[in-house]
DNA sequence: AGAGTGGGCCTTTTT
DNA sequence: GGCCCACTCT
């Protein structure tokens, strides 16, 4: 490998602005400042196994200052996170660090990077620079319309609907397997469909091309098309990014990994992150062997194990040690907690559901007046509809909680209304927009849209762009609607004045139709119009139009939290979510509920040992969040109908566990205490 | 062709 | 509780 492009002169020793040696432990001190064999900069690939709490953000922060420090350009660094708040999170973590300018560094999430490189570069794959993204939404309904215009008989035989189309071919996409390997696997029961399923495909993609839109999943296979296939693209990006770092490389799935591989494939100094443990997004095509034979894909890497934990005290620790022992495929490890003393872990198992929520809200409460802040504490669950009971209990106590929501703040009707109109103002060609719209004025629905979208497409695809403010193909209970929409859509793209900023467009919106269709429609019209206020207000941190309509499509539900809802009321409150929701995060007190077979290891993961396994980091990932206390409680009847109801046993996690890890507490002999 | 209503179904995790 | 579907009325 020729490596004449290195530009890094062995500079003179200079001050440095951080006492790397004082900051960091040994294990972190070996991976932030590792160097090549020959002494350079060019460390080679790496492989950092950093236990939970071991301070994996840190050293990856500090790493990325160590080599701005010694002289490498902040853009020719990119860095590769879960989600955008990580990466945030540690580029203001640079900033704080060092006194130079770094906002040139590239950092994100796949999805992410792959939307800004294909802005610039969307044009050779046949799209345009101001493509629109499908959310999963979206794409589930455009795969609604191709079924419908193949003509495809949904009812004589029973036929995936266009969400479940969507995950198939995600999950090819992104698992990099074949239609009908996935259909085999995974969905046995439609593999005598691959044929039609197949042909679906290329009718979606033609239709996502002509509408001038990509789906997630198009943003990291267009991405590595690019690089693949457009050999002088790829080699300007390949030449640029002189060091790749990648956060949380244990739930990289297939495609990510090769389009990592891909972009570090001419300077190789690619570190990557994670810890096998706690890898739990294999239903999303993740594959934990990524990490574990990294060192069979890149033979000259060197592995790092960073394992001193700062977070949980040594009861909490030992526990989580000794929870994941069972699992046959991971990095050896050994956590040892820096932290002394604290209380053993607590389990507590309940009559049922209620009691479960009482007890919880009981020592909420008491925690309160023990002096822990209600922020500090968190509710972890496997899935959303585990904590309906404790929500109804909490509310009863008026104990003010957040959910991590399955909705998204972005996803709700009103705020995809809202952009809907920006976006087809902007991509004329926006079927999956024009239609949402099509179909808010009364007296339209599926078929009139369609038919809509025949007429009015070659209308506003034209020169100017402008809707005429009546047209035949309009119903006539619709003329008045259609009459303010047009105008609406017309104002929007007029450019008389310079180009709008996405919050005044938001604005009229709002005034000339949107506002009035809301108090018809919603009795919460108000709430929902202050919603939309906040998404103009939000509109405002980003300079064009194109990377706040991205946004809108990228960003997951914490960052969208954060954004929104966290400014408007600054109340503290614990907090409820699923264990997946919680990954790198932290509390001082965490309660782990529901633990009992079937509702955590959930029933329908139990098929295969790899469920069972990723169910296990799962329980990993859950307790490793505490601090200072543990509660893991589970209700021993449940009352549902089906083969779930009845009487519980504990968690096949919670049995292995030896005893000597935790304390069990009896809530009937403690009923007046607790 | 659309809108509104009532009954039966099912509840994972998300960029 | 929420979603989908079938049914009925306009």
């Amino acid at each position: 490998m020729t490596q004449e492009y290195i530009l890094h002169p062995s500079h003179a020793p200079r001050e440095l602005h951080i006492d790397y040696r004082k900051e960091l432990n040994d294990q972190q001190y070996a991976a932030v400042t590792a160097r090549g064999a020959d002494g350079s900069l060019n460390s080679g690939p790496m492989l950092v196994i950093a236990g939970a709490g071991s301070g994996k953000t840190r050293t990856l922060t500090y790493r990325v200052a160590w080599l701005v420090e010694h002289g490498i350009e902040p853009s020719r660094i990119l860095l590769l996170t879960f989600t955008n708040k990580a990466a945030k999170e540690m580029l203001r973590r640079v900033e704080g660090l060092l006194p130079m300018d770094i906002s040139q560094i590239w950092g994100g999430t796949f999805h992410h990077i792959g939307n800004r490189i294909l802005r610039r570069n969307a044009k050779l794959l046949g799209y345009g620079p101001d493509f629109t993204i499908l959310d999963r939404e979206d794409s589930a309904s455009l795969l609604n319309d191709c079924i419908a215009e193949a003509k495809i008989d949904t009812k004589a035989e029973r036929f995936p609907k266009g969400d479940v189309l969507a995950e198939i071919y995600s999950l090819a996409v992104n698992t990099e397997r074949s239609v009908e390997r996935v259909l085999a696997e995974q969905y046995d029961y439609f593999s005598h469909l691959a044929g039609p399923i197949k042909t679906l495909r290329d009718v979606y993609r033609e239709r996502k091309l002509k509408a001038n839109a990509m789906d997630y999943d198009d943003l990291l296979v267009n991405c590595l098309r690019l690089f693949q296939e457009e050999k002088e693209v790829g080699d300007r990006y390949r030449e640029q990014f002189l060091y790749v770092l990648v956060d949380e490389y244990q739930d990289t799935n297939k495609i990510q990994a090769d389009l990592i591989d891909a972009i570090a494939m001419l300077h190789r100094n690619l570190m990557v992150v994670g810890d096998d443990a706690q890898s739990i997004y294999s239903w999303r095509g993740a594959n934990y062997r990524n990490i574990l034979n990294f060192p069979e894909r890149y033979p000259s890497a060197t592995v790092h194990k960073i394992e001193v934990n700062y977070r949980s005290v040594p009861a909490i620790l030992n526990l989580a040690n000794d929870a994941i022992k069972a699992n046959p495929n991971q990095f050896a490890k050994n956590l040892q907690a820096v932290r002394k003393g604290g209380a053993k872990p607590w389990l507590i198992p309940c009559a049922d559901a209620n009691q479960q929520s009482q007890f919880i809200a009981q020592r909420v409460l008491e925690l309160r007046g023990e002096g822990v802040e209600l922020n500090e504490i968190a509710v972890l669950y496997r899935a959303h509809f585990h904590a309906m009971e404790l929500q109804m209990e909490l509310t009863r106590r008026n104990i003010p909680y957040v959910i991590t929501s399955g909705l998204r703040f972005f996803e709700q009707a009103h705020i995809k209304d809202t952009a809907c109109f920006l976006k087809i103002a902007l991509n004329p060609h926006d079927e999956m927009s024009f239609k949402r719209i099509a179909k808010l004025m009364t007296g339209v629905g599926a078929a009139t849209a369609d038919k809509l979208w025949v007429k009015i497409h070659p209308i506003i695809s034209g020169l100017t762009g402008d809707l005429p403010t009546s047209h035949p193909s309009v119903p006539k209970k619709s003329a008045a609607d259609w009459k303010q929409i047009a105008k609406l859509h017309n104002n929007l793209r007029d450019k008389s004045d310079g180009d709008k900023h996405a919050d005044e467009m938001i604005e009229i919106v709002l005034e000339n139709f949107y506002s009035g269709y809301l108090k018809v429609k919603y009795d919460n019209a108000r709430v929902r119009e202050e919603d939309i206020n906040q998404l103009a207000s939000f509109s405002l941190q980003f300079p064009t139009m194109e990377e706040f309509l991205s946004q809108l499509a990228l960003l997951t539900n914490l960052e969208a939290e954060d954004a929104t809802l966290i400014s408007a009321d600054e109340r503290e409150f614990i907090r409820l979510s699923t264990v997946h929701q919680a990954k790198g995060q932290e509390w001082k007190a965490v309660f782990v509920i529901g633990l009992c077979d079937g509702m955590f290891p959930l029933g329908r993961t139990l098929d295969n040992m790899e469920g069972v396994e990723e169910e296990r980091r799962l329980f990993y990932v859950a307790v490793t969040r505490a601090k200072d206390e543990l509660y893991m409680t589970y209700p021993l009847y449940r009352q549902m109908g089906g083969d779930a109801g009845g009487f519980q046993r504990a968690s096949r996690f919670v049995v292995e566990l030896p005893k000597m890890h935790y304390q069990e507490l009896s809530l009937r002999n403690n009923a007046a205490h607790w």
